[in-house]
DNA sequence: AATTTTTATCGTAATATTGCAATATTAAAC
DNA sequence: GTTTAATATTGCAATATTACGATAAAAATT
């Protein structure tokens, strides 16, 4: 025991939950805070911008392109890490048809 | 170690983290999406609903209670859990931003 | 090609999460 | 007040995550 039960729950339910999950670390945000911040995509820079040793914000930086949530790509001479517009979109869109829902829900029980 | 460093990012980085988090399970997903497909908001069926033991339920539903993503009444004769609409529109407003960031990069590097 | 710089991986310890059986609590129904 | 139904808590085993030092790999610079 132990394991999430993936394989119970619907694709689309696992999808959110993977993107959400690689959110649900403070480095991890921070980490795209600071890509969204800078614009020239030079990584390494991370690094001195979090209190976390370097391994450790490699693995975060992996996590975070396991999920989908950014991309990285070595261009001629740095290696380049980037949002994935695309996985943004798909978070935003589950919210708004969350609230959509909320707003259509006849009884306001709560 | 293996303890998250939360008093190293910033109070916002944390609360967007708090909410990913609570959101990074299939089921806690599949728990939203129920609650938002059901207009009576009578719990308990939630159980019947996934196929997870009655304590994980419960587990999970704490977890999102405290994640400030549910909240949760006692009505008259049920016990009633309804998705927060503060929380959502807090993620929502989050990635409408990166997505507005995103828009205005000057380099698209990846 | 040797050196430096940058990034990734390995190994490992500390901690957190997931899941459930057993049990306790709570609230309605009798 | 006792039974019944619904929900929460406890305790525990399995697994996952977080963090970092040490080390390896890759790339640029000399």
């Amino acid at each position: 025991m132990g394991a999430t039960k993936t394989d119970h729950f619907t694709d689309k339910q696992n999808a959110i939950a993977t993107l959400a999950k690689a959110l649900g670390h403070p480095a991890r945000v921070a980490i795209i805070d600071y890509l969204l911040k800078v614009d020239t995509c030079i990584c390494g820079d991370i690094v001195n911008e979090l209190p976390l040793a370097q391994p450790t914000v490699s693995q975060h930086l992996k996590e975070l392109k396991n999920a989908g949530l950014i991309k990285g790509e070595i261009e001629s001479n740095a290696v380049c890490y980037c949002v994935d517009e695309k996985a943004i979109q798909k978070l935003q869109a589950y919210f708004d048809n969350v609230l959509l829902k909320l707003k259509n829900k006849k009884r306001d029980c709560c």
